[in-house]
DNA sequence: ACTCGTATAGTTCGACTCGAACTGTTCCAA
DNA sequence: TTGGAACAGTTCGAGTCGAACTATACGAGT
């Protein structure tokens, strides 16, 4: 008998659910890994939240949790009926909360600072983000053009990724046309 | 005497301590006022926080808290040496955290959801953000051809308007872009 | 076989954050 | 003069987060 301790099921729960009913059997580790410079890029997921979400999806039914008897003794994951059905409901309601941004570096400017010394610096870490992301899309690519065990997966996290290059190419542009309307 | 509770200071802590050295001196519902459609594009602030905030800044010595006598009992806040030195250090260090992104519909379309439908709901709202911003910036661009009075204020304000709309007009042309890639 | 370093895996804790819901105040028009 | 809308402020508890820490496994060199 599933609980009805009716919870609140935010974006994040939603991911858990999902990433769990992708892998069928999971771990909190194996979501961490999972997500890594994919969907980290537009819901970002503090590792121990990992840790603390599927207790409680578990507590309210959504996930069975079973502990390894020995070793590490990590907790193992599954989907219930309740938690596929609440999961698939949400993803197929088209509505979503809008997009929140937090630009620390703009506040900084809002507040006073030199925007070309903010952005500067933003710019450079935006160049090597992309190098990352890209790297890690051509693993992917690799990856995919060999045998394809988990092909849906990793189409999955390929799209998300080359979304991630998108935008931070994005920010990059608007970061280069503020600072080309500054200084010299 | 000060006191050094030693207190941890977020963007959020500063975003408080600039909007205060700007008003000169500020209750709560001012800064949230202040802020509304602008800096809350790049920094939201749940108005909450304004209430908690300030205070926890008072205690360990950032501002000075003051109650009136009467009426509503307000709280009105001003800064202190200490606070103004703290944000100015903050504001003078070009290095600031990376832009974080939170995207419920990318999410959704991660875990499988039908990607023109997200996508289509969520491109009529930029539409709508995108007309409230110009409207507000049209009458901010109206009230400094008056005489500016807060002159500054008003063009910082501005100046993030313009950002904001830049943004979402960003955003909507990516998701025109992933929507064309898709179906008809 | 052993042991040291590194990577992997998991947890605890307390401070902070957030939003729902509520209370109280002021203003203004009917 | 009173009732409702807008304005202003607060409470509360659940949720979120990151720092710091512990523990386990693996592997290379000895």
């Amino acid at each position: 008998m599933t609980r009805q301790d009716s919870i609140r099921l935010s974006g994040t729960s939603y991911a858990v659910l999902g990433l769990v009913r992708h892998l069928g059997r999971a771990t909190p580790y194996d979501l961490k890994q999972l997500i890594a410079e994919s969907l980290d890029n537009f819901w970002p997921v503090p590792h121990t939240t990992f840790y603390a979400e599927p207790t409680r999806l578990a507590a309210a039914g959504y996930l069975v949790e079973e502990q390894e008897p020995g070793g590490r003794r990590r907790k193992v994951y599954e989907l219930t009926d309740q938690g596929r059905q609440a999961l698939e409901r949400w993803v197929a309601d088209p509505a979503s909360a809008a997009p929140v941004l937090h630009d620390e570096g703009v506040l900084k400017v809002f507040l006073g600072a030199d925007p070309s010394a903010v952005f500067g610096a933003r710019r450079d870490w935006h160049e090597t983000k992309i190098g990352e992301l890209e790297r890690h899309l051509e693993g992917i690519r690799f990856a995919l053009d060999g045998d394809p065990p988990n092909r849906g997966s990793l189409e999955g996290i390929a799209a998300a990724l080359a979304a991630g290059i998108a935008f931070h190419r994005t920010y990059l542009t608007l970061l280069d046309e503020q600072l080309a309307d500054q200084g010299p």
